[in-house]
DNA sequence: GCGGTTGATTGATGTAGATCATGGTTGGGC
DNA sequence: GCCCAACCATGATCTACATCAATCAACCGC
């Protein structure tokens, strides 16, 4: 077997859980949840936020909380995972900058229905469940931009049920392989690089799969040139050779 | 075997397609996206929805298709559903009066992202998606109730990924009997029938399973008294046992 | 530079549930 | 009342993938 590159890139920022005030300004102007918002309103939203930093691998919230926040996440990744009884993890979605998650009593959601981990070291913006709220009725806006990303999440939930309810590994991990370079994907020497940081186990807890058949896949897959594959990183060679497996 | 129980229960309703204005005016103001209008207001809501009639087993729409429509059921119960490349189906939600169901352009859904099909006769309101894109302006109530249904049904979306990642079928199964139960059962002889009608096929799309997986399953639920069957439905006797059994 | 720890790979074996096959039942249509 | 197409049950077999087990490689802290 030829040698594997080492892990291509680190994470460029020095400390990127400190949200500086600049970042935070920055970021709040490109998140989709207020785009369409005047810089006056913005500054309204930014006074009523707070910035919370977050070491890699650090709990946001815990399933069965009481639903107190909307996070908006500034820097880094996070993962929002489920957990069965004996332990067994599943990851429901990856979110990156511009990403919100949590949970609203306004829409019902008494509690967070499910936790939410850093992956990267990261910077989040919260909300009081109550102001978004406020928030979302004063800018009709708002309101209209949170449907649009739930209906969006909704969407790629049932896409997951779909390839669960049959297809054979070699379709989900794909599909998830390629959801996951559209999302969070960085081009790196011709191919897309996926650093999330993404472990097998991180890609078997979302293809409903063990980590050994993760691992049997991808080195089937490098050995035929579609991937390469490092500690904790994935990157795409051959994104139409995904994409047929992934179509069957 | 002891001999099992005729169908219980036939449809109530004659012609349950033909939406008269007496039912449509009487559903609409039940309909929880609706909630919070005043007579007048949705006096205004009547005047811009459409009354459409399906028999049992028609499609309401195909996934792929431009997405023109919301519709809210009336009368029936209707099924949304996914296929894969061979044919399979996945069975991704069963609504009943008062449900919405179909994408709005507004929110980025160009096409459809499922079928529909009607399970019984049924009887759905139609609302043009730029109509009720202008509703939920107008209406801030309107969009807040959307977007309570919308995260209601990605929790419930997200439960079924995490239940299809690893749960065996016996789980799985459970869950689904109660889900429906809660959904759409009706009191029967001290059990809660699921008549909607309730195939083993639709079961097995359901729980991403074979159709005689599904089948022995309740063969050996109902031999221990848990549930009842017949040809098209299931009546659930030992609600307990089966939550048990749907949390391990 | 050098362990030690965590993560990845690969092989051997076991099993839940799919698939294949067959016969029994039900209820709607005539 | 009879027919028959759709639906259901159950047995036999097969397989994709989990699980168990052992070794190896990469990064981190010192």
């Amino acid at each position: 077997m030829e040698p594997r590159r080492k892990m291509p890139v680190t994470f460029p920022v020095a400390n990127p859980h400190v949200c500086t005030p600049a970042v935070r300004l920055s970021v709040l102007g490109q998140v989709p949840l207020f785009t369409g918002l005047s810089a006056d309103e913005l500054a309204q939203v930014d006074r009523r936020c707070r910035a919370h930093g977050f070491a890699a691998g650090e709990a946001i919230y815990h399933i069965g909380d009481a639903a107190s926040r909307l996070y908006v996440v500034a820097t880094g990744t996070v993962k929002a995972t489920r957990f069965n009884v004996d332990g067994r993890e599943t990851l429901l979605d990856v979110l990156g900058p511009g990403d919100f998650l949590g949970a609203l009593p306004a829409l019902g959601q008494v509690q967070y229905t499910d936790s939410a981990w850093t992956l990267t070291p990261a910077c989040l913006l919260g909300l009081d469940a109550g102001e978004f709220t406020t928030i979302m009725e004063e800018f009709p806006a708002v309101a209209m931009a949170t449907l649009k990303g739930v209906s969006r999440r909704l969407t790629e939930s049932q896409e997951a049920v779909h390839l669960l309810s049959g297809a054979p590994l070699e379709q989900r991990l794909a599909a998830t392989l390629l959801l996951l370079a559209a999302k969070v994907g960085e081009p790196w020497d011709g191919a897309t690089l996926l650093q999330m940081p993404l472990s097998r186990d991180n890609l078997a807890a979302m293809t409903g799969a063990a980590t050994e058949s993760v691992s049997r896949l991808l080195s089937s897959w490098r050995r035929r040139g579609l991937v390469e594959t490092g500690r904790r990183w994935v990157a795409i060679r051959d994104h139409a050779a995904l994409a047929d497996l992934r179509d069957g």
